[in-house]
DNA sequence: GCACATTCAATGTATGTACATATATTTGCA
DNA sequence: TGCAAATATATGTACATACATTGAATGTGC
């Protein structure tokens, strides 16, 4: 369905705000889907998230700072997603022996165990960009690159 | 910044994870650009994006229905949206006469008087997507159209 | 060695998102 | 008519976002 229709907004201005509007309108979408996946395992989108930057550091542990560098919504509270993660025994917390300021967080068995349940699910749906060819994809991610400058 | 810098991370599996992370992060990139401009006059974005709503269907009145219909975040809950407008005399809500049922929200001429002060900045900002030609940016929409099916 | 700024994480508050449920009203049909 | 289903909105709860503030630990300059 064109942007047009999903908001029932006939015209826009003119393309440039067709094309912020679409694009917000898209990421939810897309967000919206991934997290359907996650639901019936009790995930949430940026919980996921969050455990996916910690397999990418195992063994070696992260810090808050670290996940905040990483994360895609650099304003969000890393630390307050990481206390629901510690509750479901997904990651642990440990103060940083070298620096006591900082906090080691670890991905735990459990937490690498359920990413590699959600894999197979994520790698299907080719991460929801079905539609495109490669190269539109790649075309895509340089008109993004570009807005951003 | 190309999207491996924004988020420090070096490769993508493919151009699909790619295009898909780069979507959402510059989304929420450019959300954040257009929060910043309305914070100065205490209106968050759902509120911003209600208000012109509101606007455009000026003088006839919205429901709430109608609200959702429009809005991009589908999920999202309207009627508390509406509830932050109304304490600050942006819109108003009478009960609908012809089906009790209804609310019927307006905007307010210190509304629409707000909206009129915020008009230019966006103008100005082309609604940041400045980097972009014209094309580009409707080649992007088709994109995002294309990813939607 | 000590005052002071900086860094790192946690916390507080307001708002928004997601989803289930509640309440009132209207519609439709047996 | 009467009553179940549908509709329109509001409310409850858990989680996340946005931003300011706090508090402990560390680094720096003197």
């Amino acid at each position: 369905m064109k942007i047009e229709e999903e908001i029932k907004q006939p015209t826009f201005k003119d393309n440039y705000q067709k094309a912020l509007i679409n694009l917000v309108f898209t990421a939810g979408w897309l967000q919206q889907q991934q997290s359907s996946l996650f639901k019936s395992h009790s995930l949430t989108l940026p919980q996921f998230n969050i455990l996916r930057i910690l397999r990418g550091q195992h063994p070696k542990p992260a810090t808050v700072n670290l996940l905040i560098d990483r994360m895609l919504d650099k304003t969000s509270n890393a630390s307050r997603i990481v206390d629901k993660l510690e509750v479901k025994q997904l990651v642990t917390r440990t103060v940083c022996p070298s620096n006591r300021r900082a906090v080691d967080i670890c991905i735990t068995e459990a937490g690498l165990t359920l990413l590699n349940q959600l894999d197979p699910v994520l790698e299907h749906q080719r991460n929801g960009l079905q539609n495109l060819t490669d190269e539109e994809a790649a075309h895509l991610s340089d008109l993004l690159d570009k807005i951003r400058n």
